[in-house]
DNA sequence: ACGTCTGGATAGTGTCACTATCCAAGCATG
DNA sequence: CATGCTTGGATAGTGACACTATCCAGACGT
């Protein structure tokens, strides 16, 4: 297919599909002469899968790039490959209303450390990219008035487990390793806001549960 | 204190405090004189409330001043006040590659309403702005070719229910209604990034559970 | 052959959260 | 009272970033 057609299929405007294509974030098409080019499925898929990540994760075009790199890079293991990309894409900033003083961060460094024990998950993610992510946000809200320790990170740990067993059911539907990639990055940023709106809803539903007052939610 | 002591004690510059007054965000200080204000405790929690939402939730400007003005909004009742607020926080964007076809939307809907059945939550739920945002997000993933029905959102909402019964624990910690509310805000805000980045190291424990290659991660 | 479409290059737009600069009116000290 | 610093307020500017509008010359289709 032709821009034209991939645009059309893909919603995205050729304007736009010709910026991913200068910034690297989709492979350029087949040269058929010099001044045109051929696309095919996995142009579509790709392209769909940069608009996930940019519009739908907010993840910005620079690491977009490295992210994709991670998945198109053959010389990894399924597992590095999944792991790259995924941990490749950032995580949303914590605050930084006092850029958390050390003892803040040191602080949530031990509560972390306490709940990855308690979980008994390697002690090494507390240097993962979401590891740091955790440390820092946990760090945040301390500053913010909100102290947490392990205890009260347990309950949010708990759920985030169900979540990832629900991720990795679904990854088990794809058979080939590039859809599986693909996949993974991709539900694992769509998913986000799947998540994130079932937890509203759960807290009106748990609110009114609590109170007995169904009605007013 | 004036609004230096207020900007050394929050981290944020009188630059953009200033702009927070302006924008309606932060409420004037009580005035000492033409040229003199004072503010107190109360500016220094909004003060943090404002850059929880937009800092770490990515609220924009004009839709935070909706959320505090809900949080602020006397003539609601706890409950009401509280959904307001917590329900006025924008969802994060589903994909809009192709803004999703009506029948692909209609679909969505019914899986949701299916969802909400399953799980004994109100279906007027349907309508509310997290409700909407899931059915978006369902019908979105949809058309990036991630189809969802009621089953396989299930396990999403169980651990939503589990996240939100956490998120209504702590609130019980807080006694004045003001606090509540604001906690209820920030909490609903600040949690998301702590679920997010649990998930992926639930990921990674829940990957190599299951390929007993705990080394790759 | 001739109007349309193609891919490529370049420069511009819109948004949005700040931020730099001014200004006139206090306040604090000699 | 003078002088220099600070304060709150108003105005315009900055920087980041994801696009997007315009041009262009070379195919392609009829």
């Amino acid at each position: 297919m032709r821009l034209a057609e991939l645009s059309a299929r893909s919603g995205v405007s050729t304007a736009t599909i010709k910026f991913y294509l200068r910034e690297g974030l989709l492979p350029p098409g087949r040269r058929l002469s010099a001044t045109q080019a051929e696309y095919d499925g996995t142009h579509l898929r790709r392209l769909r899968l940069v608009r996930a990540l940019i519009q739908v994760g907010g993840v910005p075009v620079a690491t977009a790039r490295e992210v994709l790199a991670a998945v198109d890079d053959e010389g990894l293991t399924r597992h590095d490959r999944l792991g790259a990309a995924v941990w490749a894409i950032p995580q949303p900033a914590p605050a930084r209303t006092r850029e958390a003083t050390a003892e803040e961060t040191a602080a949530a460094r031990t509560q972390v450390a306490a709940l990855l024990q308690r979980l008994g998950w390697p002690s090494e993610d507390l240097d993962s990219p979401p590891g740091q992510a955790l440390v820092r946000t946990v760090a945040a809200l301390a500053g913010l008035g909100y102290p947490h320790d392990a205890e009260g990170l347990l309950p949010y740990a708990r759920a985030a487990e169900r979540a990832a067993e629900a991720d990795l059911d679904m990854l088990e539907h794809f058979t080939s390793e590039e859809e599986q990639v693909e996949a993974s990055v991709a539900l694992t940023v769509l998913h986000e806001p799947v998540l994130l709106a079932l937890r509203r809803l759960a807290q009106a539903q748990e609110s009114a549960r609590r109170t007995g007052r169904p009605e007013e939610w």
